[in-house]
DNA sequence: ATTAATTCGGATAAAATTATCCGAATTAAT
DNA sequence: ATTAATTCGGATAATTTTATCCGAATTAAT
């Protein structure tokens, strides 16, 4: 559904978004393994939600990433998955036509209108600070 | 959301079905050309979904492909992309978690659920016919 | 100042997906 | 029989995605 880099971007903002609630600022390192991701392709994609401002980041020892608390629940899945995936997922055609809307409909048009509508609903309505809290109560996890 | 190749699994599939209907075995070439798709690729996908006996295809001069008529409205769109792509989109976890089910959840999982469950029944529904006709009658189309 | 811990960014590599090529096999028509 | 139109299947290539490597820059601590 989602690319690898994707999953792995969603997974650590929660992890950051977490951490971030306990005024920690985490590493690279901690994410990683914590997201049981590749490290080095961690990098790149946390740096461009930093790039996005989705997450922030502090160069040198003791560095790492964070979230502004104030801003932890402001955060919806969807500027993270736009960010790093494009909106297509939401907004494409579901048989790649480059133009596909009520005037010149695939064939899958009318049958996929809920399906993304209801992914484009979830996503934009589904904050960090709900799925971090999830995490932090034990309910949910970020591997295996 | 899908693949290059299901995308063409797909609208190969509702051509070869709308020929069908029409009598008409329809070559790799023709259908190459009505969606608009790399032949030696399609050639690929077809064998695929030939193989999984969901079109069925005939070799030499004259040859090609066709979809039993009496079956065109058996085959649902489920089966096209699990022949192609494999259940994963609709059955496997939103953030790629090995497992993930009620007692191991992933943070998205419940959030996921609707719209899993809602892709799932929609492709488990849709079935050639229906997808055929639009075509047919010219309210959707298959490129562009 | 020096050192250690870190992110940044560019180059490269590996793996997966998408795409192409071509000879072999099959079939219908002549 | 020969030819032309086709699918089949294996090899290969191009592109995209995923992953790794490494030197440079930055910062905190000593």
């Amino acid at each position: 559904m989602f690319s690898k880099a994707c999953e792995y971007g969603i997974k650590a903002s929660i992890f950051i978004a977490l951490k971030s609630y306990q005024e920690t600022r985490v590493s690279l390192k901690d994410i990683a393994a914590e997201i049981n991701s590749p490290e080095a392709f961690t990098a790149k994609i946390l740096q461009k939600l930093a790039r996005k401002h989705i997450i922030s980041s502090t160069k040198g020892a003791a560095g790492g990433f964070e979230i502004e608390k104030s801003k932890i629940s402001t955060v919806k899945l969807a500027q993270i998955v736009d960010a790093i995936d494009g909106d297509s997922i939401y907004n494409g055609c579901g048989l790649g036509l480059s133009t596909c809307d009520e005037n010149h409909p695939c064939p899958v048009h009318d049958k996929f209108l809920d399906v993304r509508e209801e992914l484009r609903r979830m996503l934009e309505t589904t904050n960090l600070e709900e799925l971090a809290l999830g995490l932090k109560s034990g309910v949910t996890y970020l591997k295996t």
